[in-house]
DNA sequence: ACCGCTGTTCTCCG
DNA sequence: TCGGAGAACAGCGG
């Protein structure tokens, strides 16, 4: 899925959708999508979104009438927009607004999750407690991403993607933000100097910000999707050339995920 | 037809 | 306690 700025294009989706909308019912699939949470709650939910933000990789979003619904869209999971009565391949749960719209929670792998709580619990439940600080909501100086990364002997990839140091960062964009910072994935956090923290956390804003405008449609869109053009510089390119200095990109398996780097850009062992 | 891959997270085991 | 492997699921390409 979704990382990041998909989640947050999601987020601002549905603020436009809803806006001045209101939910006339709701119904949901029995699937796992609701795992052990309440999907009766979710069909019950009515009127207007009042509120919807992100942290992370979820989304919480509250209603009228003080109901919250957590959602988190696993690999597939995306929000999409139909005029009623149009099926959806693979709707798992929709609401049905008042201008005969319908959103879709749509999801093929099942992998997402939605979860009915009160919306003044939102922000206290486990989940989203645990997680790091935003680099979008919350901010993200070089300062912070030491403290947060300094302290693993983790690969600095897997430590970016933990959810729980900094929110939001997936395989494709911890890969993105380590090529455009040129440190390789292997490398331990404690090896990083502090002009490469500087350089990565400039580089994790930048992704961000560029996926936020390479997504910034109707849909979110993901690169395994057929005609979906890569627009990354090194995810998923294994085999091309660096467009920086043209060395065969590589790519290796890192805590179970495919990771892509420059062997030339990003040097195994650190520079000077 | 089968195998292996896919952007997530959780659980289990050593 | 930590890290890795496997599981949950469905589709697609080789």
């Amino acid at each position: 899925m979704p990382e990041l700025p998909e989640v947050e294009i999601e987020r601002r989706n549905l603020e436009r959708w809803f806006r001045k909308r209101r939910i006339v019912s709701a119904e949901a699939e029995k699937t796992r999508t609701f795992r052990g949470a309440n999907r009766k709650a979710f069909e019950s939910l009515r009127g207007r979104l009042v509120d919807a933000s992100r942290k992370g990789k979820y989304l919480l979003l509250s209603f009228e009438g003080g109901r919250g619904l957590l959602a988190h869209l696993g690999m597939t999971g995306k929000f999409v927009r139909r005029s009623a009565p149009a099926s959806e391949p693979y709707s798992r749960a929709r609401f049905f607004l008042d201008n005969r719209q319908v959103i879709h929670f749509r999801d093929t792998r099942l992998f997402g999750r939605m979860e009915p709580v009160d919306a003044a619990q939102l922000w206290q439940l486990a989940p989203i407690r645990s997680l790091g600080r935003d680099p979008l909501t919350d901010g993200l100086t070089p300062a912070q991403l030491k403290e947060a990364l300094g302290g693993t002997r983790q690969p600095i990839k897997v430590a970016l993607m933990d959810q729980g140091r900094i929110a939001g960062l997936g395989n494709i964009h911890a890969a993105e933000a380590l090529y455009r910072a040129r440190i390789h994935p292997a490398r331990k956090p404690s090896s990083l100097r502090e002009a490469e923290w500087s350089k990565l956390c400039s580089a994790i804003l930048a992704t961000i910000q560029f996926g936020l405008e390479e997504q910034d449609s109707e849909e979110i869109e993901y690169v395994e999707e057929p005609g979906t053009e890569n627009p990354f510089l090194i995810y998923g390119r294994a085999g091309e050339r660096c467009r920086r200095c043209g060395t065969v990109i590589q790519s290796f398996v890192q805590a179970g995920r495919t990771t892509h780097f420059c062997p030339k850009c990003q040097p195994r062992r650190r520079v000077g």
